[in-house]
DNA sequence: CAAGCGATCAT
DNA sequence: ACATGATCGCTTGT
């Protein structure tokens, strides 16, 4: 309790909000789409939804103890007696904002917060008559408004927020701000408001004067009384100006003065918050269809205590480590059958470089034991005792990386069966957005958390990668950190029900995706050698090329900077697309610029960036082939929100294919001794018909049973011309809908990428959109599920959170509903092609197959065929990626065979 | 030396 | 202003 400094303010301390109803849903209105957000029946819930997010971050981040909402009342106010003219000119109010007031008046009731009106007076005035009382009461008061009328009340104690963009972001303004800002004290705001004059509330000031010279002519003489009697002595136009219009100015003072004496309740109670009902919030946001979102940001200060509380679970473990044993030949075949019988959470200290296992030791840890393995020393007895205890699948482990720890375990020719949770998975199936190095910094702060709950924090940062000798106590408390997460990480994945994908899917991938990258991809480095050399050549050449049209000056041609330089201010070239930093130089840009010039630079430059690219990425490859002759890849399932996977060090899929010359690269990439030939496999538009499956429309499904090229059968209907008659152009520009409707293309990119008007654009999608209505209905409807649940699904329930699909930016906004276009579709392909790569590793492994996967390119798997294997692996492979998941159109795959990835193609 | 940017490769 | 990635070289800031 804290003693007031004050007689008469016995009270606990109070921080009364005080909102501007009317100003904030109006801000709300315009800040989110009306069309966006509807309650399903044609009335538009936007400034509603806008004003309900302003509200609960307000009260979120202020945490004040009482809340009030004033409101304009309908019939005009006593200003509009002074003055005929007060308001006028505003523009009609928008036909979907009629009706929301009512809406966010009945959210408050269900909020128990108390929104007030009073006839003949603005919420401006009621919010001034708040304000000062709090003043005079020395407690505080937090005015949330856009109206510049309430500037003047900003005093000690008493803080106006401003909404600067949309309805989230404020700034705040104390008395300090305002005299930064206005140069003028709070009080004397309204002086120069009236010298300035008001337009939007039709009060027009002193012509030639703004807020400069106004603060100025204040500052001088104290106030707007002593300056207007000496109004004589003010020279210049300004001075005469001044002069000519008195009567305004004094009109303006009249008006802008806050009224502070309105008759209001002034009970404890009445303003308090936790009176809310959350049956009744619910059922009003039901009303008003607002999604979960929304609800999972409802403070819970407006409920009453107790029904939101959260106090629970004390954990009776201690956070002291168990002693850290150092079992060692039949000392751990001893331990092993003992406490770590039943499974361990399992930490490594090694990395996965290029394919080198470097690990030393292991660190097992159970809620009673801890062990520390040296690799390293253990004898014949050890070794097999362990080998036993990792591919015992009864026996589970748990790991940060399960993979990771398969590579360093396997390199030392330990097998490991019965994962039970990898935290890294389980961390991206709840949060597919973040980088895993926030995610493990998530883990630590929950880690944390529970060690302080017990009250026995170590001091010492877990270090969960492990690293570089560290000590023993190192890696048996990362061991603990695994052991302590899981639990936490096992409720997430049931909160976001995600179990099934992370025990059935992404961790039994995780083992088939480690033995693709040991084995690696076999390159022939004289292949890639040669190609350098001769690019280098080429590059030479074009180089030298490109110079000689400038007049021979050497300028780094990889540099955008000194490209525009040459390009746009030496040429004198017209300008283009713009970047962040100046004007583009990119290879739509430059062949656009060919066109209209024929500046041979353009072309030797175009040139020199493809032989560049390639040099890139051939001596990028080069560096990456490994001892053995061979690329090992690394590939993450924790990276693409939507669930793809991810190659890296070096990028395997992104190998290129489009140009014939880029194609050569391909060549490289060859079969190993030992085996055949290469199979790759591919999902033929797997996209397009996970589509038709998840929209179910009739003409697209048809199209795909039908038999018929997929784009000439959509040409043709949306062309109305039978199929034979789709020229290329049609069948181009149908498949290039197609293709950017699941990417939320706009009919400005399309045009853009087609080359051809908006108008012809629009009328291109509409005429899409006429004949696969389906189509719309469905991505319509997608966007719509996503802005109610926060969250896109993919077949499997594979969950993608998309927070900003309510957002006030517009930006923001947009980019998220293309995400949630698009996320469905490329992650239900992901969790396509990965049933697909179990099944397909599950029976090579069974049918006693050599051949083995080696790739995975988003639709496509890369196999080595074993000698005499091909018939069989071929329809395994087939069979096994056709009938991953039975969609309503057929799956197919597509197959090829040859030597080099390149002669695999098909 | 790191970070941001622009460009370009893949599906 | 069309989704998901990776990588490189240049430029700029620490």
């Amino acid at each position: 309790m804290t003693s007031s400094e004050h007689p008469g303010s016995d009270q606990a301390p109070v921080r009364l909000l005080l909102i501007d109803g009317h100003a904030m849903a109006f801000r709300a209105f315009f800040a989110l789409p009306a069309d966006g957000f509807t309650d399903g029946r044609g009335q538009s819930t936007n400034a509603v939804y806008g004003f309900a997010r302003m509200l609960f971050n307000v009260v979120a981040s202020e945490r004040p103890t009482h809340v009030a909402v004033a409101f304009d009342m309908a019939g005009g106010t006593f200003r509009d007696r002074i003055y005929d003219q007060y308001k006028a000119g505003r523009d009609e109010t928008p036909a979907q904002f009629i009706g929301q007031i009512a809406l966010i008046q009945k959210t408050l009731d269900a909020l128990g917060v108390t929104w007030l009106e009073v006839p003949d007076f603005e919420a401006d005035d009621i919010i001034a008559t708040l304000a000062t009382r709090m003043r005079t009461r020395e407690q505080e008061a937090l005015i949330v408004s856009s109206d510049r009328d309430a500037i003047q009340l900003v005093g000690p104690g008493v803080t106006l927020l401003q909404p600067v963009k949309g309805v989230t972001e404020m700034r705040r303004m104390d008395p300090a701000a305002v005299e930064e800002k206005y140069q003028v004290t709070p009080e004397h705001y309204p002086d120069l408001a009236a010298l300035v004059g008001e337009s939007a509330d039709n009060l027009p000031g002193v012509p030639g004067v703004g807020p400069k010279t106004a603060a100025k002519w204040i500052g001088k003489y104290g106030d707007l009384e002593s300056l207007l009697e000496h109004a004589e002595e003010i020279t210049g136009k300004a001075g005469q100006s001044l002069r000519d219009h008195v009567e305004d100015v004094r009109r303006n003072r009249v008006m802008n003065a806050a009224v502070t004496d309105l008759e209001l309740p002034d009970d404890e109670v009445v303003f308090t918050l936790g009176r809310g009902d959350r049956a009744a919030v619910h059922d009003v946001f039901d009303d008003l269809a607002f999604g979960a979102t929304i609800r999972r940001d409802l403070p819970a200060v407006f409920l009453p205590e107790g029904e939101d509380g959260t106090d629970a679970a004390a954990d009776e473990q201690a956070a002291e480590l168990p002693e850290i044993t150092r079992p060692e030949g039949k000392d751990l075949a001893a331990a092993l059958r003992g406490p770590f019988a039943d499974g361990a959470a399992l930490a490594i200290d090694g990395t996965w470089e290029l394919g080198l296992g470097e690990a030393r030791r292991i660190a097992l840890s159970t809620e009673s034991a801890l062990a520390v393995i040296d690799l390293e020393r253990l004898d014949t007895d050890g070794e097999r005792a362990l080998a036993a205890w990792l591919s015992d699948a009864s026996v589970r482990k748990d790991a940060h990386d399960a993979k990771l720890a398969v590579h360093e375990l396997s390199a030392r020719g330990l097998d490991v069966e019965g994962w039970g949770t990898d935290l890294s998975l389980a961390e991206f199936l709840c949060r597919p957005d973040q980088r895993p190095t926030d995610l493990a910094g998530l883990a630590m702060r929950h880690l944390q958390e529970e060690l302080e709950a017990e009250q026995a924090a170590p001091q010492q940062t877990l270090d969960l990668e492990g690293d570089d000798g560290a000590a023993d106590e190192s890696l048996a408390r990362a061991a603990d950190a695994v052991r302590r997460l899981v639990p936490l990480l096992r409720t997430d994945l049931e909160e976001h029900e995600a179990t099934a994908l992370h025990d059935d899917l992404e961790l039994p991938l995780a083992t088939v995706l480690g033995e693709m990258e040991a084995v690696g991809i076999q390159v022939e480095d004289e292949v890639l050698a040669d190609l350098d050399a001769e690019h280098e050549r080429r590059q030479t050449e074009v180089a030298e090329a490109a110079f000689s049209e400038i007049d021979g000056e050497r300028i780094n041609l990889g540099s955008p900077k000194q490209l525009q330089e040459v390009l746009y201010e030496r040429l004198g070239m017209p300008k283009g697309r713009r970047t962040k930093t100046g004007y583009s130089t990119n290879a739509e840009t430059l062949t656009d610029l060919f066109e209209k010039t024929q500046h041979p630079f353009l072309a030797h430059l175009l040139a020199h960036r493809d032989v560049t690219k390639m040099r890139q990425i051939i001596e990028t490859l080069r560096r990456f082939i490994a001892e053995d002759g061979r690329i090992h890849t690394t590939f993450h399932q924790n990276i693409a929100a939507t669930g793809r996977l991810s190659s890296n060090n070096p990028n395997l899929q992104n190998i290129p294919m489009r140009t014939e010359d880029g194609r050569r690269i391909r060549s490289a990439f060859v079969v190993s001794e030992g085996y055949e030939q290469l199979l790759t496999a591919d999902y033929s538009q797997i996209e397009m018909r996970i589509m038709a499956h998840l929209s179910e429309d009739e003409g697209l499904i048809e199209a795909f049973r039908s038999g018929e090229d997929l784009h000439r059968f959509v040409a043709s209907r949306v062309f109305d011309v039978a199929p034979e008659d789709v020229s290329a152009a049609m069948r181009s520009k149908t498949k290039a809908v197609s293709y950017g409707l699941a990417y939320g293309l706009s009919a400005f990119g399309l045009a853009r990428q087609l080359h051809i008007s908006q108008a012809e654009a629009t009328g291109l999608r509409d005429g899409y959109f006429e004949r696969f209505g389906g189509v719309r209905d469905f991505l319509r409807e997608s966007v719509e599920q996503a802005r109610s649940t926060g969250y896109t699904e993919t077949i499997l329930g594979r969950r993608r959170y998309l927070p900003d699909l309510t957002s006030d930016n517009r930006q923001r906004r947009e980019n998220a509903e293309r995400v949630a276009l698009n996320s469905p579709i490329q992650g239900s392909a992901a969790d396509i092609i990965k049933l697909a790569m179990l099944r397909v590793a599950a029976d090579l492994r069974e049918a006693g197959l050599r051949s083995r996967v080696l790739l995975q390119v988003h639709d496509e798997l890369v196999l080595e065929i074993a000698p005499g294997e091909l018939e069989q692996v071929r329809d395994l492979v087939v069979t096994g990626m056709g009938d991953a998941y039975e969609i309503s159109v057929p799956l197919e795959v597509g197959v090829g065979v040859g030597r080099t990835w390149l002669d695999a193609a098909h």
